[in-house]
RNA sequence: GGCGACAUAGCCAAGUGGUAAGGCACGAGUCUGCAAAACUCUGAUCCCCGGUCCGAAUCCGGGUGUCGCCUCCA
């Protein structure tokens, strides 16, 4: 298995440090609002990393944090006149309300900032001894940069090329503009804690070292979050954890690309930001996971509301395929054991995917496979004879459990096919404004038509349907009726 | 100013040494009263120049272009 590492630049063969056990700690929220898709993209994308290594026989324990205590959340819970703490337990709640919607393989262990403060003020005490930090006179306390040689490693810059063409204020108290906070005393209507330097809170930086640290040890096999922490929160992990321990702190690095919306990068400022909340009243959370993996993981996405809808349409043509399947095995009591088609492909499914997934999860190639085989299923359907049903029907069971079973690594296929294609229908009709009585009605109407020859009025009628988005469809016994969005 | 990434058909997008996955759109066909759905068929030599190699989209050098980071950010 592959996996690529930002700290090496290279995709490198993914050795877990202990046999099989795989250390995973990744980047979580800071809870100062409602979660948005691009936290969205990253916790999928890790729960799926976290899922295939599962797939593949390892042992996973996957830690991720909520940051619990920052400035933007002293910010908020001040305007709302709330204790910082209450905010933004709140918060987290919230957070994992949409998770838990997104349907996600939860992590191993949540951690929160403010739960470590014990353990964050022992680790900076042994950061000052090593001589790695030091005390402002004012109470902050500061990690040296220039002490630990390699800073710049993950990140790829000098220290030197840092302070170029940037102002860094200099903060009062800092022997060096480069170093950063590992702990902050208190201001006035801020949140404390008590320390050795007096009251104050912990820097951003120091509670994913501390938290990673505690849950998982010294060194880390796999360490992901978004890409923009790259420099300087991921640089200055690697600062504290390694001045500390003296060990390598992650083997390997991955981050997630970006998300952007219709060009424009998400943020508050430009009022794009998408929260998982509204992204999931618009869709359902499969499509959303489609989205999301339909590209690597590792890409800055450009995601459109086309790219939305062209995920509805597939999800939508996977699941009544499903159905269809479903019905077929029924009628002829497919057995996933008996004999099969001829150029059977159900056991290459399982086999393929791991081939793609192995490969820096490329969850792209999986999904390209799969519209391979929902073209191969639905010509099942087509050559489906007298004399080979029984075949058909052993190969489509066999496959269904197959492609359920796999695919479910990703998150697909966990739904009732009928409710989500049922669902999916009434959304959109909904949105079009039109009751199913008044379809059935008009379809009536037209098999009247239809049955006196008269194909002008039942053109006529479908035609009138079809403008106001609704498709018919005659088979032999009936029409049917369906939304055009979704083709 | 510094560091880095990317550049594949009309569009989106895999592929990082052996003659280009998949999707969308377009066109043709099977089916159909006509349609629809489903299926079949149809399209690119991979930004430009030079180099390495039996062989490069894939490695190296140069150029052009786009984007990101260097401040909080998944």
């Amino acid at each position: 298995m592959k996996i690529y590492n930002s700290m090496t630049g290279k995709k490198e063969e993914f050795i877990p440090i202990d046999g099989n056990n795989v250390k995973m700690y990744a980047c979580g929220v800071t809870v100062y609002d409602l979660s948005h898709i691009g936290h969205a993209r990253q916790a999928i994308v890790y729960a799926m990393i976290a899922d295939y290594l599962r797939f593949r026989g390892y042992n996973v324990k996957y830690v991720r944090n909520y940051t619990d205590v920052d400035d933007k959340i002293i910010k908020r819970a001040n305007e709302l006149g709330k204790n910082a703490l209450d905010f933004s337990k709140e918060q987290i709640a919230e957070t994992e309300k949409d998770m838990a919607d997104l349907h996600i393989t939860d992590a191993d262990v949540k951690t929160k900032a403010s739960e470590y403060i014990n353990e964050i003020i022992k680790f900076i005490e042994k950061l000052i001894e090593k001589g790695s930090a030091y005390v402002a006179p004012n109470g902050d306390v500061y990690y040296r940069v220039r002490k630990f040689n390699e800073y710049g490693k993950l990140s790829h810059r000098k220290v030197d090329d840092l302070l170029n063409g940037v102002r860094v204020e200099v903060e009062e108290g800092k022997e060096d503009p480069l170093d950063f906070a590992l702990w902050k005393s208190t201001k006035p209507g801020e949140i404390y804690w008590e320390s050795p330097w007096g009251k104050g809170r912990p820097g951003w930086h120091i509670e994913c070292s501390v938290m990673a640290l505690n849950n998982l040890g010294e060194t880390i096999d796999i360490h992901g979050g978004g890409r923009d922490l790259v420099f300087p929160h991921h640089e200055n992990e690697i600062a504290q954890s390694e001045a500390f321990t003296g060990k390598t702190f992650a083997k390997y690095w991955s981050h997630c690309g970006l998300i952007k919306i219709n060009g424009e990068k998400m943020s508050k400022s430009l009022g794009n930001s998408l929260t998982i909340r509204d992204a999931l009243k618009m869709y359902n959370y499969e499509v959303l996971k489609y989205v999301m993996l339909s590209k690597h993981y590792a890409s800055d996405v450009d995601i459109l509301d086309k790219d939305y809808q062209l995920a509805e349409s597939h999800m939508y043509y996977f699941y009544n395929t499903i159905i269809k399947m479903q019905e077929f095995i029924d009628m002829y009591n497919g057995n996933k054991d008996g004999e099969k088609v001829e150029d059977d492909i159900s056991n290459e499914i399982r086999e393929k995917f791991i081939e793609v997934m192995d490969d820096d999860f490329n969850t792209t190639s999986a999904i390209a496979q799969l519209h391979i085989y929902f073209k191969y299923i639905n010509n099942l359907f087509k050559i489906a004879k007298k004399n080979n049903r029984q075949q058909i029907a052993n190969t489509l069971a066999k496959i269904l459990e197959e492609i359920k079973e796999v695919y479910g690594v990703l998150g697909f296929f966990k739904q009732e096919p009928k409710r989500f294609v049922q669902e999916m229908k009434e959304k959109y009709l909904k949105k079009i404004g039109l009751e199913t009585t008044y379809i059935l009605d008009e379809i009536s109407k037209r098999s009247e038509a239809k049955k006196s020859k008269d194909f002008e009025l039942a053109d006529k009628i479908r035609n009138e349907l079809d403008e106001k988005g609704i498709i018919l469809n005659d088979t032999v016994n009936e029409t049917v009726w369906d939304i055009k969005a979704l083709y």
